[in-house]
DNA sequence: ATGAAAGCGCTAACAT
DNA sequence: ATGTTAGCGCTTTCAT
């Protein structure tokens, strides 16, 4: 594998002059730079990047942190992390947290050993002495999709959204309204305060032992753990809030078992706007999340964080949107 | 940040011993070894990635290659494959390929720069010049779900599965059957060949003009893409057979939106088996592939290949699986 | 404009 | 069993 001073050799200059040719830097006469330039072609050289962190004492590298049973919006948000991060000349680093069971100190040990320039959070991890670790580590720390009082966030207003999820179906004349959430990440427990709060404003008391089922995780499997539940406690409601779209694809998966239609029988609606949901049958009404903005704003918070060296901005709180498709309509009866 | 010559100096011994304590090595004195420990987890001193790597020219690192586009199939595989390539001891860090526009290029020199110790691809790339690179950077190199000649590779028989498929499609008495497909992999060309030669066992002569719809993606969009255009060449078909789940997905939206029913009118077969296929209505018949065994398989295939030195085991063929659901039945007519 | 030299943090060969 | 030393490949003063 060539190197440095392989190149510096067959051109006879130092490795000064070449590593100022490839970092771009002046000062070098534009013959020399040809040469050297048309070398490295030849050669396929290609810095050695260990090297260059060690010198450097950082590592251009950014770590995302996702849960390892990720879905289509996180993936689709890391995605467009990813690109305006590169843009801004970042590589990204993925640490998989595993949903359930801690590997948050192994996460940790990483982040440390690489000498990161920050991190994006997309999975919201719990226990604050993670935030405490990295507080004290002095490294840039960005949350996505969810908030952090300590750190910069762009995430919607989920209690608020919910509201308006439910508020849609009080409109549609529903009353008996039944919700599937979790309650492992903050989101799942602002979304069901929102849930609670439209159904206060709407003169129906809160009681969320019988309002409100909690699953373990937000996925389709235990959409279906949820519904169940649900029908097992009563199956005299009309409609349903799940936390995320992939718990009402759970749940409409045993409606629809069930015998129940959706949604002439029971109107779902769902959270967060999955590309997936879009082509469901039926279609689901649903939050939509402003990924393509939280992907950027994520990026550009933490850039100019890393930049700066400071805290900058603080809780971005950006726009979400109910998009009303098949799955909801008026109560008839 | 602290760093092994301060443990050394804080407990007033050698680098040289710290090091061999924090690697586990051989000959030192178990107090001491304690008394390092001790320090070691007291200062959460963790070893500089960069400086190790660069000593001892190499990374612990594999690269994965996939798709910025990757649907959930792929999630979950390198999901079990990076959970397997950890057991190893291996970190994993990904490289996306954009699937339109190439980005080869930039991918081989990050690869390179990075002194990775082999690379998994899970996703295809098309141009030769890649694996011409590879070969000759002596990278180990394993692709999964694909195959490639001058690597091992871990895969399922593309085109038997596709020629059941259709056998199914076939033994329902359905003989007007259409395809969605794309070029742009060779899963998907392979796919295509299983279906016509399925057909042409049932004396159903070749026609791809008219039997097969290319699109660029695998992606529901495309697969409503796909669809529209089978359905402006002709109505008169009893069942389509899609090359991947998620081109399913977009052409049943396709087919119900146009007032078909699934399976009454029309039967549908998929490939892939995502988690998502068994939730939609109709629940997918479609190709499973064991995900679980793929990922596994590669990752060990990797191991040997990186450990031995050399390329180990060749073609490795997995069994697949029709799983027959709702959205086929036989022909009524 | 260019080169010499130091040093980033670590491991391993060698010496003791 | 432990310490000394060299060196991995690069960037960056500091000379010139």
């Amino acid at each position: 594998m060539v190197n440095i001073k392989d190149i510096a050799k067959r051109v006879g200059m130092s490795p000064s002059t070449v590593s100022r040719v490839v970092n771009d830097k002046k000062y070098v006469n534009p013959k020399k730079r040809e040469q050297i330039l048309k070398l490295i072609e030849e050669t396929g050289y290609v810095p050695n990047q260990a090297a260059r962190n060690m010198v450097l004492q950082r590592s251009f590298t950014v770590g995302i942190i996702l849960a390892d049973t990720f879905n289509m919006f996180q993936r689709q948000l890391f995605s467009f992390v990813e690109r305006h991060l590169g843009a801004f000349g970042y590589n990204t680093h993925f640490f998989f947290v595993k949903f359930e069971g801690s590997s948050e100190e192994e996460c940790l040990a990483k982040l440390k050993a690489e000498k990161l320039d920050g991190i994006i959070m997309i999975h919201e991890i719990q226990q604050s002495s993670f935030y405490e670790s990295v507080k004290n580590l002095k490294l840039p720390l960005v949350t996505a999709t969810f908030n952090h009082p300590d750190f910069p966030s762009v995430h919607v207003d989920e209690e608020n959204a919910a509201y308006e999820a439910v508020r849609h179906l009080l409109n549609l004349g529903h009353r008996k309204i039944k919700m599937i959430s979790s309650n492992g990440l903050s989101c799942g427990v602002q979304r069901a305060e929102g849930f609670l709060r439209a159904l206060e404003t709407a003169g129906i008391e809160r009681n969320v032992e019988e309002q409100i089922v909690f699953v373990r995780q937000y996925t389709a499997e235990f959409g279906i753990y949820g519904m169940r539940e649900l029908l097992l406690r009563s199956r005299d409601f009309s409609a349903v809030f799940a936390a995320t779209d992939e718990l009402a694809i759970g749940a409409m998966r045993v409606l629809k078992d069930e015998g129940f239609r959706i949604p002439e029988d029971i109107s779902v609606v769902g959270f967060d706007d999955l590309d997936i949901s879009n082509y469901f049958m039926p279609r689901l009404t649903t939050i939509h999340q402003p990924l393509i903005e939280i992907g950027e704003r994520t990026a550009q918070a933490l850039h100019k964080y890393i930049s700066s060296g400071n805290r900058v901005g603080t809780d971005m709180v950006l726009p979400h949107k109910l998009i009303i498709r098949e799955s909801t309509r008026a109560l008839t009866s």
